[in-house]
RNA sequence: GGGCGUUUAGCUCAGCUGGCUAGAGCGCCUCCCUUACAAGGAGGAAGUCGCGGGUUCGAGUCCUGCAACGCCCA
């Protein structure tokens, strides 16, 4: 046969070629079978969202995974790597009504209204959706496939797919049957766009240039004694001269809440302002009158203070518990009502919670502060101010004291100008209204960070809703989380004792991180945790399996008001939904379960008894809730009128069950993937996703499963773009890994990123724009958007052949289309050089070894062989040189795989193939390789062992390339049918390469090896600076004795060669011509003769004197030091003297040589 | 405010437990289209390792203070 190899590699025949010979050979699959012996390597993918492609993050993450995968397929394990997608709930249901919107479609709005109307709206928007997961997990598989990621496609999962949702269901059940899910009304983050309650992980902290409104809210006066304590001319409260009115002044970032006020608070160690406390205040506009309480929060002002808080409080605190979550507490700790006094989309509303006694009557009020003109009206009797909102714990609003000037609390007119307001147009209307009425004190800009919506981006709204909540400060989840840790990451704190592997049931190993910093951030997110609210009011996700039944009219009555009998309150419906509970817990407590305060006190009861006897306890709000398992159960429970929670859960929910229901669970019995593959070997993910979801994933499988999703979590860099920006789909400053495979390749792609992958450093990757018409790369314009981002202008001219296109940030933002005349530009980055040039280098070289493999006669070097080393040829000193190289390859390869080193992977790869392999060895071997001598045969022999092992050892990183070049090498070798097991012979499927024999690894022989390679440099150097021509050849005579010469004398021939000479002598007693220029170098000077450039010669041995001088000067130093000298290790002081022995003779050299110039 | 990280050649980054006369890739300079490779080869220039203290015979590496930048949490 012969090699026909291209003379540049081109990755693009070679990709789709290999990818069709590993699905051909389902490469990629495995099977639980531990009967072989292999150890089980397993990588769960974290699933990407199907929001949007894949871009480069994503490339990142799965080169790793797929580095390790291969890495411990080829080295013996039962290797898998279990890909999939997630739904991202949010996120996903986002992208695609933004998309129905701009496609001028019906959108989320409209299947909204269908819905009401019962006309399947959900339905058909969760079609919709669908429609676009399809779509999109069709093409990140596609991404993974062509970055040939080798996962095993058979047991592709999606988290709403049926395996999953069965996982989902179950683990929902079992957690609120264990009483760790709860239904609770809480201030959740509300984002007023998406409509959906956040979880505190989904609300990132933007820090907003904003104000301080000092707003002052009138006194009421207290009884007759109106003077009492206010008369000091302290700045607040002030006394108006004019209308004797006293204020207070609340400081305030948000004024449009003031509405929603129901105390004034105060810190009772505040000398000048606890003596309010007690009194009361009237809120302007709304005319609630509301008490001022005494609450340690509140921070004491400090104009001189550093803390920006002292430094702008008024000392006095407007509270509105319902829409601010500190303010909530106070309102817990003080019994004050909470009024809510938005609707879902953040607007004003008066039908969320505001008391409707507030806006019944229109009677108009007697004007404050200084308001002249309308409204001088008759007094009113004093509100609750409670009204019909929601008392923090159930007890009675507290009422203020009856006084002249109040009466019934009725808004003012302007209040029915707010209604339907936006929050914010909102604030700008009560701001200039308080200006207007002279009760507004001061503004100062205020810098502060303010939640925001990682899905919407707009400021999430505190709001007071029903939400589930999963108990994840349970010491069951949490605690079992934190025991998790490996001992020697945990660190001290004041958190819980540690229980030393207690939670575990079965004894599986510890949870380690890498790099090990990131144990901390875990540790520190479990001893803080708070609840988890997974409700969303979305309609994408897992459908919470809850249903709730509402009893008759007549049976709430009787639950309220405990009269007449309650045979006659019930109705059979409300009977049967109750004998329905009842019954099922008794017949199938696996399939339902109750909350645990609704529970049964006797659950034992006898056959037969059921409903009404069992005793079963009436829930106080009217309604039964039942959490359902089964199918059956479910339908006969909507049979009866139980109606399911719309809400959906939080996407975590199900991507915390990942590592196990994508095997399979909650089928244990049998299940040999479940069991030999959970706990899985190494979790590969972001920094950011630590808190969000290994958290959640630790915590559910040691709840439900008694052991570790994964063993070793793996934290990698985030790729950022050339200006140091976070990549995201709204800047478009993204990277499609397709685009990158299409500028260089696949193995160019993965090769460079596991080089970029260190332990420290995010990585900056500039982008370049490639040009549509004529394929040249760019860089683009920038321009700076309104946040500050630097990204690609929208369109761009090509500055080659001057066409237009349009980038990646146009299309993003929205702001162009990509047309056929200026097309969508793909990205590039010059950073894949570095991969590129390194593969094209690998494939040369083979093109190299295979052509003189191929046309030497068969069985005359044409090998496979791990060691060659003990083959009965003779062996020089260049190959046993790169065979302990090649042996010193394998274990630091070895060891910076296991230690998750991947930049030290690459670079001894780089360091073996290109610089000891390419540069010295194949070039050393020219000079015998098509001899049909013993070196001729040696030379073939190594090459070719060579190039096999450098080719196995590259798979992981670049394995289209290696699987061509293996096939390649197969067919010189004559090996092309099958390996000893039968299987079929690919390189993924090889073994790794190991060392068998540690005498390989030869010191001496390296040592020799490199006192060639400084003659052969030292020579070229010489020339070089003479000015002689590559071409032309020098003679060379060099001064060396004892081993030094021996050696130089075995590598002459080499040196000849590589330096482009004729060695004329070695020896003890060579000395340099008069027309030679001198190398001196150690225990060996080089003398090329002939050469003329007596200048350059001098500025050469000047250079040179100068260097060795300062080394003198810093060996001399070290060893005047006497603490060097009585301290430092014997070995190195010996070292340092022989070096400047050396140094000094050289010195003493290069002095003469120069002196013979005449210098 | 708390935590973590970064600061080393013009640029992007290595440098693990202190021994370094500080490395790589890109870029730069000189020369070369030599029969594996110009996506290449040969040679070269280029760094008071952010700043100040300290420990040590010895500090890019350890400790401490400061500055700048970034990320996470509150």
């Amino acid at each position: 046969m012969s090699i026909s190899l291209d003379k540049t590699y081109d990755p693009t025949a070679v990709q789709d070629e290999i990818a069709a010979l590993w699905k051909r050979h389902n490469a990629f699959h495995a099977e639980p079978d531990t009967s072989c012996g292999a150890k089980p390597y397993v990588i769960v993918i974290p699933p990407p969202n199907v929001t949007a492609a894949l871009h480069m993050g994503h490339a990142l993450n799965n080169t790793i995974q797929d580095v390790l995968i291969r890495w411990r397929r080829m080295a013996g394990d039962n290797a898998v790597w279990i890909p999939g997608t997630d739904h991202a709930g949010i996120a996903t249901q986002t992208v695609v009504d933004k998309r129905l919107q701009a496609e001028g479609q019906p959108a989320l709005k409209e299947y909204k209204q269908l819905e009401a109307e019962g006309k399947g709206g959900r339905e058909q928007f969760i079609g919709k959706v669908t429609a676009w997961k399809d779509e999109y997990e069709a093409r990140i598989t596609e991404q993974l496939v062509r970055m040939g990621c080798s996962c095993d496609f058979d047991r592709q999962r999606f988290t709403m797919d049926d395996t999953c949702a069965r996982a989902v269901r179950e683990a929902f059940f079992e957690l609120f049957k264990a009483g760790l899910i709860y239904r609770g009304k809480r201030l959740v983050n509300w984002d007023p766009v998406t409509q959906t309650a956040l979880a505190d992980d989904e609300v990132e902290m933007e820090t907003v240039d904003g104000h301080f409104w000092y707003m002052k809210y009138p006194l009421v006066p207290e009884g007759d004694d109106q003077s009492d304590g206010c008369d000091s001319g302290e700045a607040a409260p002030i006394r108006n001269p004019k209308s004797e009115i006293e204020y207070v002044t609340v400081a305030t970032t948000r004024p449009e809440t003031m509405l929603g006020d129901t105390a004034v608070a105060v810190n009772p160690d505040d000398p000048e302002r606890a003596k309010f406390i007690g009194r009361h205040v009237r809120l302007p506009i709304v005319n609630r009158v509301i008490p001022v309480v005494g609450d340690d929060y509140v921070v004491k002002p400090d104009p001189e203070s550093s803390d920006e808080k002292a430094k702008f409080a008024s000392g006095f605190l407007k509270v509105t518990p319902a829409h601010d979550p500190n303010d909530y507490d106070i309102g817990q700790r003080h019994s004050l009502a909470i009024i809510n006094v938005m609707a879902p989309d953040a607007s004003i509303s008066r039908d969320h919670g505001w008391p409707a006694e507030e806006w019944e009557s229109q009677t108009p009020l007697p004007q404050l502060g200084e308001r002249s003109g309308e409204g001088d009206g008759s007094p009113d009797a004093s509100p609750s101010p409670a009204g019909g909102a929601q008392s923090a714990n159930g007890s009675p609003s507290p009422q203020p004291s009856p006084s002249k000037g109040e009466g019934v609390g009725t808004v003012d007119p302007f209040a029915h100008e707010l209604l339907g307001m936006d929050r914010y147009e909102a604030r700008e209307a009560i701001v200039t209204w308080f200006r207007e009425h002279d009760l507004l004190a001061d503004v100062r800009p205020y810098s502060h960070s303010v939640g925001h919506s990682y899905r919407s981006h707009v400021a999430v709204e505190p709001y007071l809703s029903d939400q589930w909540y999963v108990k994840v400060t349970d010491d069951r989840l949490a605690g079992a989380a934190l025991d998790a840790m490996t001992p020697d990451q945990r660190s001290d704190s004041a958190g819980p004792a540690w229980k030393d592997g207690k939670s575990f049931t079965k004894q599986d190993g510890e949870l380690k991180f890498f790099p090990a910093r990131y144990a901390k951030t875990f540790q520190a997110w479990h001893e803080n945790i708070r609840d988890w609210c997974i409700s969303r009011q979305l309609w994408w996700g897992h459908r919470i399996p809850v249903w709730t039944y509402q009893l008759s009219e007549s049976a709430v009555r009787f639950l309220e008001t405990g009269e007449g009998d309650p045979a006659q309150a019930l109705t059979a419906g409300d009977n049967a939904a109750q004998d329905f509970i009842a019954g099922n817990l008794l017949d199938k407590p696996t399939s339902l379960a109750v909350p645990i305060e609704d529970r049964p006190k006797h659950v034992s009861m006898g056959e037969g008894e059921k409903g009404r006897a069992l005793g079963f306890p009436w829930p106080k709000n009217g309604h039964f809730t039942i959490c359902i398992r089964d199918a059956d159960v479910e339908r006969k429970a909507e049979s009866l009128g139980f109606v399911r929670d719309p809400d959906v859960l939080d996407t975590w929910f199900s991507s915390g069950l990942w590592p196990i229901s994508t095997l399979g669970w909650p089928v244990e019995e049998g299940n040999d993937v479940l069991n030999t593959w959970n706990p899985s070997s190494t979790l590969c993910t972001a920094r950011e996703i630590i808190t969000l979801w290994v958290s959640r994933m630790v915590m559910f499988n040691v709840f439900f499963r008694g052991c570790l999703p994964f063993r070793d979590v793996f934290i990698h860099a985030m790729i950022q773009d050339g200006e140091g920006q976070k990549m995201s789909k709204s800047l478009g400053n993204g990277v499609d890994p397709l685009d990158i495979i299409h500028s260089h390749g696949a193995d160019a792609m993965r090769y460079t990123l596991a080089a970029m992958t260190t332990q420290t450093q995010d990585v900056k990757m500039p982008v370049d724009t490639v040009c549509p018409h004529c394929s040249h790369a760019f860089t683009p314009k920038w321009i700076t958007t309104n946040a500050g981002h630097v990204v690609a202008a929208p369109t761009q001219d090509c500055p080659e052949c001057g066409k237009p296109m349009t980038t990646s940030y146009g299309v993003a933002s929205g702001t162009v289309k990509a047309t056929d005349d200026a097309p969508a530009a793909r990205n590039t980055s010059s950073k894949f050089d570095q991969g590129r040039n390194f593969a094209n280098k690998i494939w040369n070289a083979a093109r190299f070894v295979l052509t003189n493999l191929d046309n030497a006669a068969a069985e005359s070097g044409r090998v496979r062989d791990e060691d060659v080393a003990d083959r009965p040829f003779e062996l020089g000193l260049d190959d046993r040189w790169i065979l302990s190289r090649l042996a010193r390859t394998i274990n630091t390869i070895d060891e910076a795989l296991a230690a998750y080193r991947f930049n030290d992977y690459a670079q001894a790869l780089y360091d073996f193939i290109w610089r000891d392999f390419c540069d010295w060895y194949v070039e050393a071997t020219k000079l015998r390789v098509r001899n049909n001598d013993g070196g001729g045969l040696a030379a073939r022999a190594i090459l070719s062992s060579c190039l096999d092992a450098a080719l196995r050892l590259m798979h992981p990183a670049m394995p289209f390339l290696s699987e061509k070049l293996f096939a390649e090498l197969n067919a010189v070798i004559g090996e092309t049918d099958a390996n000893r097991d039968g299987a079929p012979k690919l390189c993924i499927t090889s073994a790794w390469p190991s060392v068998t024999n540690a005498a390989v690894i030869d010191p001496d022989v390296e040592a020799a090896f490199e006192l060639l390679q400084e003659t052969i440099v030292e020579v070229r150097n010489v020339r070089n600076k003479n000015g002689v021509k590559p071409r032309d050849r020098v003679t060379v005579r060099i001064k060396a004795d004892g081993n030094v010469a021996a050696t130089l004398r075995i590598g002459a021939d080499l040196i000849a060669t590589l330096a482009t000479c004729d060695v004329a002598a070695i020896g003890p007693d060579e000395a340099a011509s008069d027309d030679a220029a001198t190398a001196v170098m150690g225990k060996v000077e080089i003398y090329v003769e002939g050469l003329i450039d007596a200048g350059a010669e001098k500025d050469r041995l000047t250079k040179q004197l100068a260097d060795l001088e300062k080394s003198r000067n810093a060996l001399s130093g070290r060893l005047n030091n006497k603490g060097y000298v009585d301290k430092a290790p014997p070995h190195l002081v010996e070292q340092t003297r022989e070096q400047l022995a050396q140094t000094e003779r050289d010195i003493e050299n290069v002095r003469a040589k120069l002196d013979a110039l005449g210098v």
